[in-house]
RNA sequence: GGAGGCAUAGUCUAAUGGUAGGACGACACCCUUACACGGUGUAGGUCUGGGUUCGAUUCCCUGUGCCUCCACCA
């Protein structure tokens, strides 16, 4: 062996030699008891980093434990490429828009990017040790995805599921595009607030003046004082002229502003309560492109027109007051846009009425940490709109939908065409409703949730109703981090439950976040992006892993370089203690009847145990912390009070102990340093033990044989008196393994008293009473140097 | 405004109704035939304020700070 770890040279063959053997594959075939992971598909929207590689380690950890616990795994991969963050990117790289190129040259020139960056991603998840079954990776914009996608609206339509509704919908003017609730975001935004005389005694304050030819009532609070008056007066709106009602609604807040306000269809969703409570007339002035449409602006847009707006009311004499302010507008999660409300023809997914029966199914998916089902709750009951998955984009699943040219009636795909694009295929049927042959294509594509929530379907190969892939469907574990539970996770169990009457997966394990070293959330506008690859080239992947295997499920970490630091030093004393075990190798192997040995069987034992129960739990976090502190106790203790027999007469007996705990320790951190341990395995172990990895491997078995409480107590008798000689070399600036001519001994410790001889060097020992306590053994020693 | 989580040495973290463990850093000593990328040891800590208790860092309440999600945003 090496005198050194050499991470690069060992994680490139070990990676090869993995990917050859099939280490990480899926066998359909195999007898053994099925684990399935639903593994997230990142979006391909630029780069890794390392808040990637924090959670799919999580995920990976326990894939690991099952492979070894003797379960078949399926922990697939795939590729989110079909959302509107994957068109941003292709946009930004070829300095070009989808409306510019066309439908079909910016689909291939998605795909081109896309294939650029899969590999890419998958090169990183690679290096970092993700045991991931490359062979069943999929896209959500395959083929075989597009049928599902379609299958499954079809299905739903079937249902009487999904509607088509001429609604109010959150809209990107710069996109031109309806948005989901889950696409928005808060930002702070400056804007003037503005005090606009309608008569004299009806004045309002606004920050969208723009939407006064959009105004179609005035409200005060019914309980106002000041403005309760007012109610009934009509009064015309500025410039545009319109006439207007004032009406009473409890929503009006008669402490803001004047505590009279504007309802323009549509400002606000408050407005559009308004607008439908009340009956009110619908004026549209915005573009989809988020352009004014009323001639007075000229084809201006939304923010010139606000400020050509306040100059002219203010030449005019209508703008009593103005305010700078600044205050939260709902924005574009991808494009930070201020969002509109445009009244469209969008397709729902009707859900409201099923909030029990989500709720309920909720409660039976065991989440991990617990605490996490609350969020999942509370977002349910906060849903007000049915699902949106309408979207005026064009890269994506097109609806399997035309409609009737006549009639307007829509014409639905036959399933067993599927996956079709209504752009380019024919519906071949006629109007079910007025016979027509004449149909308009939709060239809506369905909203990326609706198809990534269709992720354990996808890997189940469903082909509609119960046709799936029994024994992978349900799945078995759903990792994901914290912050999407109200949009995959949530409409994936909408949708599994919609389709098979079941909960997609048995365990939900929710990972934390991973912040840069100051605990700040990493983005790309803040520059404080941690890319892997440096960290990788710097310390190797199992130090990586360290790293992410140090915080509790759930939580989120911050990244600290001397955490990887120390998975980087733990790795090199691994190596060195295979070092040491390959130059002290035992001529056969046999049960020890030595103290320190059982004792150290003994503690083993217990190790295993508690990290298979930790496990178990998901608590990998729980099980590594207790694998670690062993192995440096081990290496620091047990291999120094053993090596006088390795060197001296009794080589076997310690060796093969040695040799035999190590291998459960290998085993246990296996799951979190996947190189170093296999490396290790094949130079010494392999041959011995017969599995062509360690990572297919048997875990490691709490061997009762090895429960010794007799040994374990006189052992740590030992243990206690060798620290105490240890400090005292140490106080008189000795070497550990400086000579002792006599110890005394108040208790009488058997054959553990050649061990204490042995590990420091002593030449004579007797029993008598000392002047030195042992800790709490109730033990005195005395030594003469 | 609502919900959830977190708060422990200089930094990052673990555990616990009774003596708070580790890592990095600091300091001291030891180049002991696996490892100086090492070993041994020393110093240093439970956010504020209440409550329950014989006893609280742990349980409860409050405040503060940070993170996440949601709502509001005329």
């Amino acid at each position: 062996m090496d005198e050194r770890f050499n991470f690069k040279e060992v994680e490139q063959s070990l990676a090869e030699f993995w990917e050859e053997e099939r280490v990480y594959g899926f066998d359909p075939k195999s007898k053994k008891e099925v684990f399935s992971i639903d593994t997230p598909p990142p979006t391909i929207s630029g780069s890794v980093h390392i808040g990637h590689v924090f959670s799919y380690s999580q995920a990976d950890f326990i894939a690991r434990y099952k492979r070894m616990r003797g379960f078949s795994v399926f922990y697939p991969f795939g590729f989110d490429n079909n959302g509107l963050p994957t068109e941003l990117l292709v946009e930004k790289l070829n300095k070009t828009t989808a409306e510019r190129e066309g439908r079909e040259k910016f689909i291939a020139k998605v795909e081109a990017v896309t294939k650029e960056y899969e590999a890419l991603y998958r090169r990183t998840f690679g290096s970092v040790g993700i045991s991931v079954d490359w062979t069943l990776l999929y896209t959500t914009i395959s083929k075989d995805t597009q049928r599902i996608s379609q299958l499954s609206f079809l299905e739903l339509n079937r249902m009487g599921r999904v509607y088509r509704k001429e609604t109010p919908t959150i809209w990107c003017p710069k996109e031109g595009t309806a948005l989901s609730q889950m696409e928005l975001k808060d930002k702070m935004l400056k804007s003037k607030f503005v005090t606009i005389r309608f008569s004299d005694d009806v004045v309002i304050a606004t920050t969208r003046p723009e939407l006064l030819p959009a105004c179609v009532a005035i409200f005060v609070n019914p309980d106002d004082k000041k403005n309760s008056t007012l109610v009934g007066k009509k009064v015309k709106v500025p410039i545009f002229g319109q006439e207007v009602k004032v009406m009473a609604d409890a929503r009006v807040d008669p402490t803001k502003g004047t505590g009279v306000v504007m309802c323009c269809t549509f400002g606000d969703l408050t407005d559009i309560e308004w607008y439908k409570a009340y009956g009110l007339p619908l004026r549209i002035e915005i573009s989809e492109k988020g352009k004014m449409l009323n001639k007075y602006f000229g084809g201006i847009g939304i923010k010139d027109a606000r400020q050509k707006m306040i100059e002219d009311l203010k030449s005019a004499g209508y703008v009593l007051a103005e305010k700078e302010i600044e205050h939260n507008v709902n924005v574009h999660e991808r494009c930070g846009t201020e969002i509109e409300f445009l009244v469209k023809m969008q397709w729902y997914v009707r859900y409201l009425d099923m909030k029990e029966v989500l709720i309920e199914q909720g409660r039976k998916l065991r989440w991990h940490p617990d605490f996490m089902a609350v969020r999942y709750e509370n977002w349910i009951k906060g849903l007000q709109w049915d699902w949106s998955i309408s979207r005026q984009r064009y890269y994506g699943i097109p609806f399997p939908v035309w409609y009737c040219k006549k009639c307007g009636e829509p014409i639905m795909a036959d399933e067993k065409r599927l996956p079709v694009n209504p752009l380019v295929d024919k519906p071949g049927s006629k109007c079910a409703k007025c016979g027509s042959l004449d149909y308009v294509p939709e060239t809506d594509i369905l909203d990326t949730w609706a198809t990534s929530s269709l992720t354990p379907l996808i890997n189940a190969k469903w082909k509609g109703g119960d046709d799936y892939m029994h024994g992978i469907y349900p799945m078995s574990l759903r990792p994901q981090a914290h912050d999407i539970i109200s949009f995959w996770l949530f409409t994936t169990v909408v949708k599994c439950y919609l389709h098979t009457k079941k909960l997609p997966w048995k365990d939900a394990l929710i990972s934390g976040h991973g912040l840069d070293s100051h605990g700040k959330p990493m983005h790309k506008s803040e520059g404080n992006i941690i890319e892997p690859s440096v960290v990788l080239e710097k310390y190797g992947a199992d130090a990586l892993r360290h790293w992410a295997s140090l915080s509790r499920l759930g939580d989120d970490a911050s990244f600290q370089d001397k955490d990887v630091l120390t998975g980087f030093k733990f790795v090199n004393k691994m190596w060195n203690v295979a070092r040491f075990i390959e130059q002290n190798k035992a001529a056969g192997s046999r049960e020890s009847r030595n103290v320190m040995d059982r004792w150290i069987r003994a503690k083993a034992a217990k190790l295993v145990k508690a990290c298979t129960e930790r496990f178990d739990e998901y608590d990998y976090a729980g099980a590594k912390r207790s694998a670690d502190e062993f192995f440096w106790f081990f290496s620091n203790n047990y291999l120094e009070f053993v090596k006088y027999r390795i060197y001296g007469n009794d080589k076997d007996a310690a060796a093969s102990t040695v040799m035999g705990v190590y291998l459960d320790i290998l085993k246990l951190l296996a799951p979190f340093m996947p190189y170093i341990t296999e490396k290790i395995y094949q130079e010494l172990y392999r041959k011995k033990e017969g599995s062509i990895s360690i990572h297919l491997s048997e875990w490691p078995k709490a061997d009762a044989k090895h429960a010794d409480g007799k040994a374990e107590a006189l052992g740590d008798k030992v243990y206690g008196i060798i620290s105490q000689v240890r400090q005292w070399k140490h106080e008189r600036k000795a070497a550990l393994n400086s000579e002792i001519k006599e110890l005394v001994i108040s208790e009488k410790l058997e054959d553990g008293e050649d061990d204490i001889k042995g590990a420091m060097n002593i030449k004579k020992i007797s029993i008598g009473k000392g002047e030195i306590p042992v800790g709490d053994t109730g033990i005195s020693i005395g030594i003469q140097a």
